[in-house]
RNA sequence: GGGCGCAUAGCUCAGCCGGUUCAGAGCAUCUGCCUUACAAGCAGAGGGUCGGAGGUUCGAAUCCUUCUGCGCCCACCA
């Protein structure tokens, strides 16, 4: 026997996966099968792999593994993402090591720099993938910044912009100084921060002597302010409203105001003004005709508009302007106090109101479109009530309008040139217009058309330096990742695509906004308003790993296991499987896997995927049992008969119940009951039923060849239904037990469907499981050895006859339970152990005398408790309204019930008699 | 401030369109086994009045109300 005991998953999962590449099995091309696709969400072109990725594309993998065996074209796209904002700031950090600053170059230069890293770092994580098992098409990997999907890109902002969805806008946006760029709403994270609240007093400008106090958290920007509101109705203000007073240090006279917006109980009741540096003052500012003065600079420190200060970064001067106005008398107290401070989500920077001009895209339209998808059922949500939050972020009350623009350079650049003139852009009624068009070409043909200029040149039009927010093109994947823009024969076939597997934090995002691009597109792009639709029909949102103090896990917080290593340690299957089973979707998933920060190794093993390390060591041992048995052209002998019976009804039961669990996605469940079936079913009783028995001189006896034969039937059966969850193992496996031809791999072989199922004996082997267990149980308890045989006797009964008549199951029950003989008995034996199984009696004669006052305690205790069963079922079936209310099925069942107790009182009433 | 969800064994969870798959799974714990497939294992055992209180019903872990404790999403008050 040349198979190790361990089972040696990394040698293993290399072998396959090369060999399933090399076979081209995760390949696609339409043809006449019906095509079952999933597109992988993305990751971080730079990315490396996380908890998070290692879930989501198992998930993935099971569903297109399970989707190919039964014969359907799979196609399962992968792809990075450019993630603008992240990778551009990763890039700028590593120039700044090498003491090179992003605006020492141009932007070509950057660019340069960008690409060269992008290669060399871009799509490790996809290579990371493959250790996993993901049968990913790599044929067809995307990225969404190479040419086809950028020119998606620019199509779909021209289209957009000729139907009057976009609109450029100065408004109040979320500005990172980090990054230099305006964030969208979604990629600002507010968290409950301690701050400070300073109050200052603004004197009086013709009366110094009086003064009113403001509260704000924010003392440097007090240059900024316009004006000082107060609440129309508040009665110690009312008599200010209209006066001027001075702001501190630079003395500028500002007016109170009145305005309703002020919540009088908060602070001093008295708001400062500040319109260029906070939505809410901006809004007012409109509203009452106030200036609007911008104090700060793109990086986030003051300018000259401030007076004071210029050129301090904004927590700097904060610090000082404290002192400076402590010195100035102002300064009435500062108090702490818990607030929310938004940062952004990729920079960690607190992020500043900033009044800028950004590309805005109408989303109303959209929102209603998006929400009646999902509404309407065209899109299926799992878990479902992930409705509630999708819901909630695209009512009408809450949608927003999507800010598009970035100030980047790694993105797809904005397609609007603007009209160079000697005083600046041209403009018409005071704005800049945009010429916005797919190339520069067609935007000098507008231009010369709106201007009447028929001699201008590219020269004279400067192209928008913005680039695109990352997710507007990542919207459109599933319709570009099949270059669907430019040629439809792949999206006909493809789309839409299955379901898409991805976590419900990039819900509004990503989802949302996908459904938005899928019925703005599809339907025109395939010219078929009945197949272009959505994009795909289910989704599947995973929940977040969590560590096991609930944290999401992240990099900052050092709290997530170095996936590969996870891999190391327990295999691709190990880990696929711990994945699997923690959770279902939507749900949270906590990871207990307890890692060494400093070194960023796994200390503690995490439990279930050593489970699952554990659980394909199981099969292996199984598959090396099987192959060390001797086998002879022997008639079957009936006990092996009934068990090769047994376990093929057994199977059906499991296989029949899969398909059901795949449609609700819960894989978790589907795993859990083929782990069951292999361990406890096939390795625990099917394959000790059959083990040929050992004689003391160490010689075997050897099996029959027709049970053999249908033991590996049945395994291969096993590893086949097992396959989308644990490819490798099962692959393994699959060789060892037959020698095959090329190309008749497991992982290309037929899913397990279910054929009839043999219920009757499903139950006759239960009953006599119970039995075998008692003797079992008792051996235990009574210390006799699982070596010392035992003789077992069984009361004739009606039930009795029905279970020992079936051929082989005495048989089969004296060699599970190590009996030397098995009788059936007419008269109750005296002074002998007693037990009920099912509602027939058993007699274990021991050699030894049994212990009366520990018996009589047993038997009475298990009496008692089905006097009180009997008790219950008798005042339940004496209940007129429940015999007459109850379905007659579940009367019945109770008059069953009531009938088994009874019989079980009687037989126990009998042992305690005959002790 | 608006909304959603969760609470079941020591831990992580399943069950939740009412009635023997109804109190379950895995891990952990305890007992006994190095029994020639597997100690990454085998055979057993203990452990929960299903968060509290009401209600509906013949019958509630499951439906309703309420309280308590958690978690999340959105908006964001200087």
């Amino acid at each position: 026997m040349s198979l190790s005991t361990r089972y040696n998953a990394t040698e293993t999962e290399t072998k396959w996966y090369r060999h399933w590449e090399t076979a081209g099995y995760f390949h696609s091309t339409p043809d006449e099968r019906e095509p079952y696709t999933i597109l992988i969400p993305p990751p971080n072109v730079t990315g490396v792999l996380h908890m998070g990725h290692m879930l989501n594309n198992t998930v993935q993998d099971v569903l297109v593994r399970h989707a190919r065996m039964q014969g359907k074209n799979a196609c399962w796209v992968p792809g990075t993402d450019h993630a603008s904002i992240a990778t551009e700031a990763k890039v700028v950090q590593l120039l700044r090591q090498k003491g090179v600053r992003k605006s020492d170059l141009s932007r070509e230069e950057f660019l340069e720099h960008a690409w060269a890293w992008k290669e060399k770092y871009g799509g490790i994580i996809l290579e990371q993938l493959k250790k996993l098992g993901a049968s990913c098409d790599w044929e067809r990997t995307r990225f969404t910044m190479e040419p086809s999907l950028s020119r998606a890109v620019v199509h779909v902002f021209t289209d957009l912009y000729r139907k009057g969805r976009l609109y450029r806008g100065r408004r109040i946006t979320n500005w990172d100084p980090e990054a230099q760029t305006v964030l969208s709403n979604e990629e600002v994270v507010y968290r409950e921060e301690n701050a400070q609240l300073f109050h200052i007093r603004y004197v009086l400008q013709d009366d110094p002597g009086n003064y009113i106090t403001i509260a704000t958290q924010r003392p440097e920007t007090i240059m900024a302010d316009v004006a000082v509101a107060v609440h129309p109705e508040e009665e110690k203000y009312r008599h200010l409203v209209g006066k001027q007073v001075l702001i501190p240090l630079i003395n500028r006279a500002i007016p109170i105001i009145a305005d309703a917006y002020v919540d009088r109980s908060f602070g001093t009741g008295a708001l400062k003004i500040t319109p260029a540096h906070d939505q809410n003052d901006h809004a007012i500012g409109q509203r009452h005709g106030l200036p609007v003065i911008d104090i700060l600079t793109a990086d986030g420190k003051l300018n000259d508009q401030a007076q004071i200060l210029v050129g301090q970064d904004r927590f700097a001067a904060r610090k000082q302007i404290r002192r400076l106005l402590e010195e100035a008398g102002c300064l009435e107290k500062v108090e702490d106090y818990r607030t929310n401070i938004g940062r952004s989500e990729r920079t960690d920077a607190v992020v500043e109101p900033r009044l800028t001009q950004q590309w805005f895209l109408r989303m109303d339209e959209f929102a209603r479109t998006a929400l009646e998808a999902v509404r309407s059922g065209e899109v299926r949500f799992f878990p479902e009530n992930m409705w509630n939050m999708y819901y909630q972020w695209l009512n009408e009350d809450n949608v927003r309008d999507w800010c598009i623009s970035r100030q980047l350079w790694w993105g797809q650049r904005i397609p609007a040139w603007y009209l160079r003139t000697t005083e600046g852009r041209w403009t018409r009624d005071g704005e800049e217009v945009p010429f916005v068009a797919e190339h520069a070409a067609a935007a000098l043909e507008q231009a010369r058309v709106a201007t009447g200029r028929p001699e201008l040149t590219e020269a004279d039009l400067e192209q928008d330096e913005d680039v695109v927010d990352t997710w507007f093109s990542s919207w459109l994947w599933p319709i570009s990742v099949f270059d669907g823009f430019e040629r439809q024969d792949e999206l006909a076939y493809y789309y839409p695509t299955n379901v898409l597997v991805t976590g419900w934090d990039i819900m509004f995002f990503w989802v949302a906004r996908m459904i938005m691009a899928g019925y703005e597109w599809s339907p025109a792009l395939l010219g078929n308003a009945s197949k272009g639709t959505m994009p795909f029909r289910d989704v599947y949102f995973t929940g977040m790993v969590r560590d096991n103090k609930r944290r999401k896990m992240s990099k900052s917080l050092g709290n997530s296991p170095d996936a590969l290593a996870l891999i190391d340690t327990y295999g691709g299957d190990g880990v696929r499987f711990g994945m699997l089973l923690s959770g279902s979707a939507g749900n949270d998933i906590i990871f207990d896997a307890p890692i060494d920060s400093a070194t960023n190794t796994v200390l503690n093993e995490s439990k279930l995927c050593e489970q699952g390390r554990n659980f394909c060591n199981k099969m292996w041992n199984a598959l090396r049992l099987i192959k060390g048995w001797q086998v002879a052209d022997s008639p079957q002998g009936t006990v092996e008969a009934l068990a090769v019976a047994w376990m093929s009804a057994r199977t059906e039961q499991a296989v029949a119940g899969l398909q059901p669990l795949f449609d609700q996605y819960r894989l978790s469940d589907a795993l859990l009951s083929l782990y069951q079936l292999v361990w406890d079913d096939f390795c625990s009783w099917y394959l000790e039923m059959i083990k040929p028995a050992y004689r003391p001189d160490g010689t075997a006896d050897a099996l029959d060849r027709q049970t053999y034969e249908a033991t590996v039937s049945l395994f291969e059966r096993l590893m086949a239904a097992l396959h989308p969850f644990l490819p490798f193992v099962t692959e393994e496996i699959w060789h060892q037990l037959r020698e095959r031809p090329a190309g008749q791999d497991c992982m290309v072989a037929p899913y397990p469907t279910a054929g009839p199922v043999d219920l009757t004996l499903v139950r006759l082997v239960e009953v006599a499981r119970q039995a075998i267990s008692e003797v079992r149980n008792i051996r235990s308890n009574k210390g006799i050895s699982p070596r010392e045989a035992l003789t077992l006797q069984v009361r004739e009964s009606a039930t009795a006859s029905q279970l020992f008549d079936q051929p082989g199951l005495q048989a089969m029950i004296s060699k599970m339970a190590n009996l030397d003989a098995f009788e059936r008995v007419q008269e109750e034996p005296q002074g002998v152990l007693t037990f009920l199984s099912g509602t027939d009696k058993y007699f274990l004669p021991l050699a030894t005398a049994i212990d009366t006052a520990a018996e009589t305690e047993r038997l009475s205790k298990e009496l008692e408790y089905y006097r009180g069963f009997v008790a219950s079922v008798e005042k339940k079936l004496s209940n007129e309204r429940f015999v007459q209310g109850a379905p007659a099925a579940v009367v019945d069942n109770e008059r069953k019930k009531l009938a088994d107790g009874k019989e079980k009182i009687r037989m126990l009433e009998e042992a305690l008699q005959g002790l």
